[in-house]
RNA sequence: UGGGGCGUAGCCAAGCGGUAAGGCAGCGGAUUUUGAUUCCGCCAUUCGGAGGUUCGAUCCCUCCCGCCCCAA
């Protein structure tokens, strides 16, 4: 048994690597052709190069394309790029741009690892005959008694398992994640050590197509006319101000409402505790007003065994940067549920995720609802 | 044009003789494959204006300006 799980020699085995351009997954493909193994390294264009080909902590684009390939290059390995912009942009920005203008918070690195990563160019790599594909997030493939399992990243201030929730049991049978139980320190060691070019580019953040965070004018070029600026109220529809536009605020968000003037009785900070997309408001209200005891969740991607039709007690992370809340899971007979907390959740943003945790094991996750 | 009250940062507001609290808003930073939350830092050489008293005034006095209330 080889360090990926295979019966057979690494030279014997190859895996495709997902190579984004960056340290992890650069490190990624170093590390499983030091060990021999026959490794692809293949690199998605997901968006026009144009005016962020040379941007900082993006991926899949200009610049990136180049670094993957220099690193494929040091390493030694075949590099391929694959046009991937159209599928991309019909299936992560459209939704992303109609998402927001829904008066949801998407995350488009769900989608694209759903829709992009995790189906495509899984579906290429078994093409070009590999026994699986590597990616270099940080998130643990465990087996288990019924086969894989997802789990968090050792380094837990770097794990990336809220993103991969809608991961199929198909798919996390066919991926590997070699960094899962490395933090992020290792990695670049690690980088250094192969001499990879990329080993001092800085992380990625933010949303990759997304230059400079601004969003916002992503979402208008992609959806032009779409924005129309409208009033914030409160809970009893009083305006209280005036906005450009829902999409630039998420449910929880306190700064940038601008609404400073009032009185001594009245001057807690407001939250944003509804969008109306129909309305075009922004309904603020006191922390309070935000606090959340039930989620539903849609569209969710069960990978840990029977359905839970009666209720298990689990931790659910309802943000990426929020620690889990404990709380009791059901599903429904379909693919719907929900969390009831047992401690109430702020900032429950439609469009975001419920991933649902027992330790460090993922047993699912779902899509949050309406609230 | 009788009486009373008030004017402190964009908003609210404490201080009432010893050299400008706090909250809201804003800005900057840390954190973050979500412009959220959270955290840290900044944000009035100046207290409506002009004089005066005092070692020293936002706090006392005078006048002026602007609001508000009561009474006519």
């Amino acid at each position: 048994m080889n360090s990926l799980g295979f019966d057979k020699a690494p030279k014997d085995t190859r895996i495709v690597v997902a190579m984004s351009g960056g340290v992890d997954s650069s490190v990624t493909a170093a590390l499983l052709a030091e060990q021999g193994y026959d490794v692809v390294g293949i690199t998605l264009q997901l968006y026009d190069q144009g005016e962020m080909a040379a941007r900082k902590g993006a991926c899949c684009a200009g610049q990136d394309i180049y670094d993957a390939r220099r690193v494929a290059e040091t390493i030694g390995i075949p590099h391929y790029v694959l046009d991937y912009e159209s599928k991309f942009a019909q299936s992560v920005m459209d939704d992303f741009a109609d998402s927001y203008l829904r008066g949801e918070t998407p995350i488009p690195c769900v989608r694209c690892n759903q829709n992009v990563k995790f189906r495509d160019l899984l579906t290429t790599a078994k093409d070009l005959g590999a026994e699986a594909l590597a990616t270099g997030h940080y998130v643990r493939r465990v087996m288990g008694a019924q086969g894989a399992e997802l789990h968090r990243a050792v380094d837990d201030g770097k794990d990336q398992s809220y993103f991969l929730f809608a991961t199929t049991r198909e798919q996390l049978d066919f991926l590997r994640f070699p960094l899962g139980g490395m933090s992020k320190a290792e990695t670049r060691t690690l980088a250094d050590r192969f001499n990879l070019p990329v080993a001092q580019k800085p992380d990625s953040q933010d949303i990759c197509f997304v230059p400079n965070g601004d969003y916002a004018s992503v979402v208008s070029r992609l959806r032009p006319g779409a924005i129309d600026p409208g009033e914030i109220v409160d809970a009893n529809g009083n305006v209280l101000g005036h906005h450009e536009g829902i999409i630039h605020f998420t449910i929880g968000q306190r700064r940038g409402l601008n609404i400073g003037d009032r009185d001594s009785e009245n001057n807690e900070p407001l939250y944003v505790i509804r969008l109306d997309a129909e309305k075009k408001h922004v309904v603020v209200g006191p922390k309070e007003a935000l606090a959340k005891n039930e989620v539903a969740l849609r569209e969710i991607n069960w990978l840990a065994g029977d359905i839970p039709l009666d209720g298990i007690e689990v931790e659910v992370k309802l943000r990426s940067a929020q620690a889990p809340l404990p709380g009791r899971f059901r599903m429904n007979d379909g693919n719907g549920g929900g969390v009831a907390l047992h401690e109430p959740a702020f900032g429950v943003a439609p469009g975001q995720a419920g991933v649902i945790y027992q330790g460090d094991r993922v047993l699912g996750g779902g899509w949050i609802g309406a609230v």
